[in-house]
DNA sequence: GTCCATGCAAACTGTTTGCATTCTT
DNA sequence: AAGAATGCAAACAGTTTGCATGGAC
């Protein structure tokens, strides 16, 4: 247990990096320039966001668009990053490493994601693979609807769909 | 509360032409062969999948790929379909007009997707809405993992992941 | 020298849209 | 004649890929 504990705590450029060497991979500059971006803040983003901030450094810096997508790909592969939703035709990820399993109310005025952390819903999952003989991997639970901020109607909200 | 039984009872069809005159628009022989075509069986099925069907029936009786879209769309809007999932980087339709709540286990080795219905899950996410604020009007849950026929390993697994 | 990694531009894919034409009323 | 609907082809957006170049060991 002290491992896996230990295990929980390094940080994730590590980790990454412990992934690629199991594969033969190198972390290099441009890979280690997403993750630290990535993992900065524990935010919500796509893809495209990156590349609009990354593309443009120098060198050693930042990554390319392509870099970037053949990272995050990599970092959902080694269990640092989840695929948890789409907005505006842009898949979202989210760090899913050092952070508790957990679903999305997603709203559809102002595209805001509200976290929730529930365990009668994974334990009810659970149950119903079971009873499937199915073995399940993982789950996306996307809940739309409307957010308390923007129920209330009169004031305009002040986040645009297209911010995430 | 008769009428909403009797509502639950017309078909289809009738349900999308009173839609569409809502909007001040017509139920054409396109539009009604998309709703019939689709809902002939009560299968998941993919745009693309009706395009390669009904758009080299000869006119009157088929549709174009553009007038797909467009009536899936609108049968959505009609509360007639439900987009459920994502397979294939394509949007996975169901029907849902006449038929509970549910969702869904989606194998990732042959496709297959197990429908199951939970009260408890509903409810539960009811409950976290309220919780919040936030007004639910739906939800989109994909279970993934690998299908009981997929576990059992030495048989090849007849169906293949491009089938949805 | 070999293998991995990068960046660029081109390719791909599902879906949407502009537009000229046709149908309905 | 006005409005709505169609089909075609082009546009679109996010993502992936082929390939020539550059870097690490």
């Amino acid at each position: 247990m002290h491992l896996a504990a230990f295990d929980e705590d390094i940080d994730p450029t590590e980790k990454f990096r412990e992934f690629l060497q199991t594969k033969g991979m190198r972390l290099t500059p441009e890979r280690e320039a997403v993750v630290t971006a990535v993992y900065a803040t524990h935010d919500h983003f796509d893809a495209e966001q990156w590349v609009a901030n990354l593309s443009q450094r120098g060198r050693k810096d930042g990554a390319s668009r392509s870099t970037i997508y053949r990272t995050l790909s990599l970092l959902v592969e080694a269990g640092l990053l989840r695929r948890v939703a789409r907005a505006n035709d842009r898949e979202v990820y989210e760090h899913d490493y050092g952070y508790p399993q957990h679903d999305h109310l997603i709203c559809s005025k102002c595209g805001d994601m509200i976290e929730f952390a529930n365990d009668v819903i994974s334990e009810t999952l659970e149950k119903v693979a079971n009873a499937h003989g199915f073995r399940m991997s993982g789950h996306r639970l996307e809940v739309e609807g409307v957010c308390a901020k923007c129920l209330r109607p009169p004031q305009r909200s002040h986040r645009r769909l297209d911010m995430i």
